[in-house]
DNA sequence: AACTATTTTTAGACTTGCCTAAAAATTAAA
DNA sequence: TTTAATTTTTAGGCAAGTCTAAAAATAGTT
C-alpha cells in the first residue's frame, strides 16, 4: 500500500511522462506539487528502492509498469469520483476538482468498481478527461484545440487543458461547456484572438482562451 | 484543519466519553486506537494546546466544546457514507466500516450536505447507528439489548453495538437485520442463551450475541 | 575550451506521529 | 499504612516527509 504522497508523486510524474520522451526532472516534479527540488530527490530515491519508478542521477525519472499502473489507478479514481460529484450531487465542474484529489486516495478495489458500475461506466469526466478502464487502458485525446481551427470551421468542443475556476466558470458564462457546438468567424491576426459563433451568440474570446479548448471537427 | 490521526484520537474520545463521567483514561484510548499510551500522551498535549480537549495529568481527558463538535462531524461523515456505500452501491453491512474509516476524513462541508440530501437526510446508519444533524445534535439509542427482554416479550431490532464482519454475518444468516420482529420464546438460567422466534423461524442464540442487540420493546 | 548560469543532489535540520524503556504517580492489597 | 501492582508520564530515539544552504553536475555561451 502507497501513502497518498507517493500515489501524488507518481501522478505527478506520469502527467509529464507523456508529455516529453525523456525522464521527468526534478524541477518539474517540484513544480507540479508545489514542493522543493530536494525533496524530490529524496522522494524518487524512495520510489525507486519501491521499483514504482526508474531513477538515474541527473538524468530524470521514469515509470515502471507497477508504477505507471498505479498512477494510471489513481487517476481513474479522481476521474469517476469528479463525475458522481457532478452527476449525483449536483457539483459545478468547477467545484469538483479539490474533492476528487483527497477522494481518489481511499483504497478500495471493490469501491471503484461499484462507483463505476452506479454511474453507468462513464468513458469521460466532467471536463472531457477521458477515464482509464479498470485494466489501466487510458485513450488519449487528439488535441485539436480549437486555435487550431481556421476560419470558417466547426466544432464540437470535448474538453478543456485548464482547470481552473475562473476558467470555467468563464467558459460556462459564454455556454462553452461539453458539447457546444462552435463556428469560427474571423481570427485577429495581431493576437490570433477569436470571434465564434456559439448556437445564436456570438463571442470574442482569447488565444490564451482558445487554446486551452479541446475541439473535434465537425 | 484537522489531520486524519487528530481526528481519530477525537473520535476515540468522544466514544468513551459518552461512557464515563470522569476523563477518558489513556489507556483506554490507546487500546480503541491500536496504539501505546506514551503515543496518547503525545497527542492528549498536541489536543490541548489546540484547545481541543481539556487534559489534566494523570486526570484523564475531556473534550471542549470545538473538539467534540469536531468528532461529531466525523462520526457524521461516518455513518452518511455507510448509507452512501450500502443504499448506493450495494455493499453488505458488514462491508462499509473500513472503507467509511477511510472517507469521513474527507474535509468539504459542502459534500456532506449535498450528500445528505442525495441520500434524504437519512437518521441511522446501516447498524442503527443515529446520524448526527449538521448542528451536531446526536440522539442516543435507549440501549435496551435482546438479552434484557423477558421470555414471551417481543421487539423489533434497531440497532448492532459489535460491528465485526463475523457477528454481522452471522446475524443475517439467521435473519436477524434491522427492522426484524422478534419473541423470545425461553431463556437457559445456566448461560442465559435464548431460543426466539424470528417470523416463522426459531433460532437458539448465546448470551454472547443477544446482549449485542439493541431492541425496541413492542 | 573555458567560463557562466542553471539544474540537481547532498548535508543537515525540523515536525509529526510513533516506539521502547525507565521513572513517577496513582490505586489496590495486605 | 506500608507494600505491591497498575497506570501514566517522561526521556530518548526512529521513519516519513519537508525545508534551507551549499556542493556538484550539466547545459549554455562566448
Ligand atoms: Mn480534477
Ligand atoms: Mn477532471
Ligand atoms: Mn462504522
Ligand atoms: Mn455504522
Amino acid at each position: 500500500m502507497n501513502t497518498y504522497t507517493e500515489e501524488n508523486y507518481l501522478k505527478a510524474i506520469f502527467k509529464y511522462s507523456n508529455k516529453t520522451k525523456e525522464g521527468v526532472s526534478t524541477n518539474v516534479i517540484a513544480d507540479e506539487l508545489d514542493t522543493k527540488a530536494s525533496s524530490v530527490t529524496d522522494m524518487i530515491k524512495k520510489l525507486s528502492d519501491k521499483k514504482l519508478v526508474i531513477y538515474k542521477k541527473y538524468k530524470g525519472v521514469t515509470l515502471t509498469n507497477e508504477g505507471r499502473s498505479i498512477a494510471v489507478s489513481v487517476i481513474r479514481k479522481h476521474r469517476l469520483w469528479e463525475v458522481f460529484l457532478v452527476e449525483k450531487l449536483d457539483f459545478k465542474w468547477d467545484e469538483v476538482h479539490d474533492i476528487a484529489e483527497q477522494l481518489e486516495h481511499i483504497h478500495s478495489e471493490e469501491l471503484v468498481k461499484r462507483l463505476d458500475t452506479f454511474l453507468d461506466n462513464p468513458k469521460y469526466d466532467p471536463h472531457g478527461d477521458p477515464i482509464p478502464d479498470e485494466y489501466g487502458n487510458l485513450q488519449h485525446h487528439k488535441d485539436i484545440t480549437l486555435s487550431d481551427l481556421a476560419i470558417g470551421k466547426k466544432g464540437v468542443i470535448v474538453g478543456v487543458k485548464e482547470h481552473s475556476t475562473s476558467y470555467l466558470k468563464y467558459l460556462e458564462s459564454i455556454n462553452l461547456v461539453l458539447g457546444a457546438e462552435i463556428k469560427v468567424n474571423n481570427i485577429v491576426d495581431f493576437d490570433h484572438s477569436m470571434s465564434i459563433s456559439i448556437g445564436k451568440n456570438t463571442v470574442n474570446i482569447s488565444n490564451q482562451a482558445s487554446k486551452n479548448l479541446i475541439v473535434k471537427k465537425l
